[in-house]
DNA sequence: TTGCCTGCAAACGCTTTGCATGTTG
DNA sequence: CAACATGCAAAGCGTTTGCAGGCAA
């Protein structure tokens, strides 16, 4: 995997510790070199496969993502679409769970939809 | 909402408890009758806002749907994309996550990835 | 210099929408 | 009869892919 400023721009956003769609990184990184969304596609899905970075999908389908950290919940909001991150301290129920069922498991999701404290008025 | 027999089909393939993308309800429904599957998305999400209907989204980022039912978590498939309900007790520990972000949840999605009994072997 | 990476453009798959027609209540 | 649901076709949107040229090693 060579190195290219496109890669290094990629990774430095996702650095900030936020959740973005292939989009909102293109559009914060288009105003400072010439880059194509398939680039930052192909990349993300690179990254993903090298598990550098977590790729989950949003109520609306559409895919966001964010470094891979220690295992967590989401917050979305449903709303202003904002992901936040909650600590997760299930692992050990949910791995029960699975060989409850004889299910192998490799990763597990939890989201939970809402309101933020932003928008709690609006519903 | 007026009664036609596309949608008491739609809702027959449903209450036979599967997860089900449009697609493969178009499959089951188009060799007994006429339909279209753009009334089978606007059926769906009809029914969806009327909470008769759960639609979630799978790994690949396509819209599956089943019948709303008790909270419940998903053990998906990562080889033959089957969808495994598991029963839910972790709802009281989500709920109070949220309210310590205070954030207002109005429901939660517990999703386990992995690989199914049949399809162990495979990785 | 070699071969991976990029930009561009086109294709793809799922989902939605506009419109004329058919069906329900 | 009026309102609404349907089928059809086309558009929409996020994502992927083929290809020729560019750049990193």
């Amino acid at each position: 995997m060579r190195n290219t400023k496109q890669k290094t721009a990629i990774k430095e956003i996702l650095e900030r510790g936020g959740h973005l769609s292939a989009e909102e990184i293109y559009v914060l990184i288009k105003n400072k070199m010439k880059i194509d969304i398939s680039t930052i596609y192909r990349n993300l899905n690179m990254m993903a496969e090298n598990s550098e970075v977590e790729k989950i999908t949003n109520p609306e389908g559409v895919a966001i993502y964010h470094i891979k950290s220690e295992h967590h919940g989401h917050l979305i909001c449903r709303s202003c679409n904002a992901i936040f991150e909650i600590p997760c301290d299930l692992c050990e129920q949910l791995h029960t769970l699975s060989k409850d069922m004889s299910f192998v498991d490799t990763e597990h999701v939890v989201n939970i939809y809402g309101y933020c404290r932003n928008c709690k008025g609006e519903k």
